[in-house]
DNA sequence: TAGAGTTTGTTTACTCCTGAACTAAGCAGA
DNA sequence: TCTGCTTAGTTCAGGAGTAAACAAACTCTA
């Protein structure tokens, strides 16, 4: 049984999986050239994940002047992972394969400031896992709206929701005898970003998302930043205008106050754009259908986002500006303010920075939590702490039970 | 001469010589611990570098309930460090021993806009170089107020030094023969901070600066963040007033137009708070001499420098907010305007985090820009490249005539 | 069709580093 | 003073990883 003679969960190992899943079929060559490893080290890792069933050898590539490579592919029935995104009215549950395609999804109402919650959370959660195929569970990802202290623990403060140390980490981890690892949403997002989106090819960027709320992450040298305690990327608060309105934090001028949804339905109340009982709905419809006040609303907080995100450019230099998020549906009305603001914001220097807008999917947050667990491998230094390790060991254990070699 | 089998620079024996350099003898416990290497390890380099003359055994430490702890020590005439502060009008020199101490300094005119430039700056620094004494060159580390594109190039970008892609690192390493680190100022102070300073304590912290400019340095999980282009800490030209006056960057209202040691010069001229040709000395001597219209100079600029800083504690998450440069002398009239905006501008979340100033001398830019080559040994992911590489082998090989084992 | 050149992948010898078991050297209490 | 406890430091076996030489498998050119 014991295939690998040291216990020891091994992390380059892993890291090919993870390549793999991301980028698609590779050669020993690519992988050992993009992991930074030796050719040597390729061989003999190669060598243990096919033993082990793990990975499989693919048809030749066409030669490139050389020999021809063999190419390596994924597996993909060796593991899958579990996504939550927990909102303040639903939660969303997503599969993802360890190749990255999204196996099932599922969205439910949810009150996140029951007093049962935690019990319910685990509950639902327990139902979708059954619900699934026989695929190896490597673990879950959970996305929430706040500041989480260590991805291990999962202890998170998330005012949105109502929730103060809410242990929601150690909570699933007993009840569900899985690893689990908390982040933050924008976060998480990033992380998938970094995993299938734009940040495969950008080693720094800036993560911005727009939506019920405004967020951001940062990415720097491959690694989303989370500060000394998981609340890094918090610009709906940064102070924007000494003169507006209150914020929920108590202060003024935060840039939520001017960006966010409920921010955009009040000022076009306000402005009687819409009715005084009408929603976002309403004023989307409003500017699609062509509106000058409608999509004045949306170009105002386009400017204001703007002059926020040019200010953390200066201050981050970022390769590229990603933008994410349920109101990227509206990014056309959006960027009529941004793009001048943002352009003009800018010193000389930063000034070809640039700005790339993502198409949404729903099941995009959900997909990010699980992108933290299948991202784990990547996670050389540990930062996701033992819930990584344990990502990990069962990766490399659910094999364990088919190869045998000698 | 070959006492080590190897040819290969050693990167954890650096560090060991770094760390007793930042925080004084320690035993090989201590050492094994703050380095996470292997106690096993430590024995092993411990005993290459005492038979290199590297370090030496100094007194038993009392116990602490057990065995008690032989301690290390650096030996001080083991290498140095030239650090040099390019400023528009003049340069300093500082050399600074393995262990942190100043050796000597030195300051001097000097035109960086000249096409001479860098001709004069090699020749300057050769004279600086043979005034010194006997103890092993490591290298030279230049701060910049501008950005580079990485260390070991050297590629400065300064506008108010007039530099566009300047080549100072290739131009300097040619003439002197030695490693040569360049970096942005308060980066370069950042390192520094990080090696003897505050930043021993927090590994998550904002470096802030004000003086004849305003700047910054993110130092996250005890590295200094450079950005994609080295461009990373300008908070210079944050947007902080969109009717504000227009800076040289050619938008309006950039932070540096309200916290500029210039603009507080503006200011006070414009409110005949100082004569029309008076400088900053005048507004400093009117504000120790207690008039209140000078003082308020001051605090207001510290209250729009709060409202920016407080801006970036949201999105990076720091431990701690450290205050560096020429005009933290006049603090205690900043302290004024920027404590109460400070916090009121914080979330709640946030509100702790500890603002510090930390006492001002004049060479500690170059200092700051020496510590770019002495701390070069942590730079364990090789973020400092070739240079780093060399001044690692530096280290090693100056020791080498030395000792002899069996 | 016989090299020459190129890229892929493997083998081998060696270094770096760790875990685990051990010794060394103090303290505190019976 | 003996026994146990704690911390410091060493030894040793073995895993992880690399560099360098090599083998393999193709293309291109003459």
């Amino acid at each position: 049984m014991t295939i690998h003679p040291t216990g020891r969960a091994d992390v380059n190992r892993s890291a090919i999986l993870a390549h793999l899943g991301a980028h698609g079929p590779a050669s020993r060559a690519q992988l050992a050239r993009a992991l930074s490893l030796s050719p040597a080290l390729m061989t003999q890792l190669s060598k243990d994940l096919l033993a082990d069933g793990l990975i499989l050898e693919l048809e030749h590539q066409p030669s490139q002047g050389g020999r021809p490579a063999r190419m390596l592919g994924l597996v993909a029935s060796a593991g899958s992972a579990i996504g939550v995104k927990i909102a303040d009215d639903h939660v969303a549950f997503v599969e993802v394969g360890i190749d990255g395609t999204v196996l099932r999804t599922s969205s439910e109402q949810f009150d996140p400031s029951a007093s049962t919650m935690l019990a319910d959370l685990a509950q639902r959660l327990r139902a979708f896992i059954t619900g699934g195929g026989d695929i190896p569970l490597l673990g879950v990802g959970v996305g929430v709206p706040g500041d989480v202290d260590a991805q291990g623990t999962g202890v998170v403060n998330a005012p949105s929701l109502d929730w103060t140390n809410a242990p929601i980490g150690a909570v699933l981890r007993r009840e569900l005898g899985l690893p689990v690892l908390v982040e933050n949403n924008v976060n998480a997002l990033a992380v998938a970003e970094r995993l299938y989106g734009l940040g495969r090819h950008h080693d720094q960027a800036l993560v911005v998302t727009i939506g019920t709320g405004v967020g951001a992450a940062i990415m720097l040298d491959g690694t989303v930043v989370r500060g000394s305690r998981g609340g890094a990327g918090e610009i709906g608060h940064m102070p924007v205008d000494p003169e507006g309105v209150r914020c929920r934090c108590g202060n003024r001028g935060c840039l939520e106050t001017l960006t966010s949804e409920s921010a955009l339905v009040r000022i076009a109340r306000e402005r009687g754009v819409i009715g005084p009982a009408a929603g976002i709905a309403a004023l989307r419809d409003a500017a699609a259908a062509g509106d000058p006040e409608a999509t004045r609303v949306f170009s105002e907080a386009g400017h204001q986002l703007a002059r926020a995100v040019a200010g953390l450019v200066h201050v981050l230099d970022p390769e590229i500006v990603i933008v994410l998020g349920e109101g990227t549906a509206d990014w056309a009305h959006w960027s009529f303010g941004f793009e001048p603001a943002f352009r003009a914001a800018l010193m000389p220097a930063r000034r070809g920075v640039p700005v790339a807008v993502e198409t949404w999917q729903d099941d995009r947050w959900a997909q990010g939590a699980a992108a933290l667990v299948l991202a784990t491998p990547f996670d050389a230094e540990g930062l996701t702490g033992e819930q990584g390790r344990l990502v990990r060991r069962r990766l490399v254990e659910q094999a364990a039970g088919g190869g045998d070699t000698a």
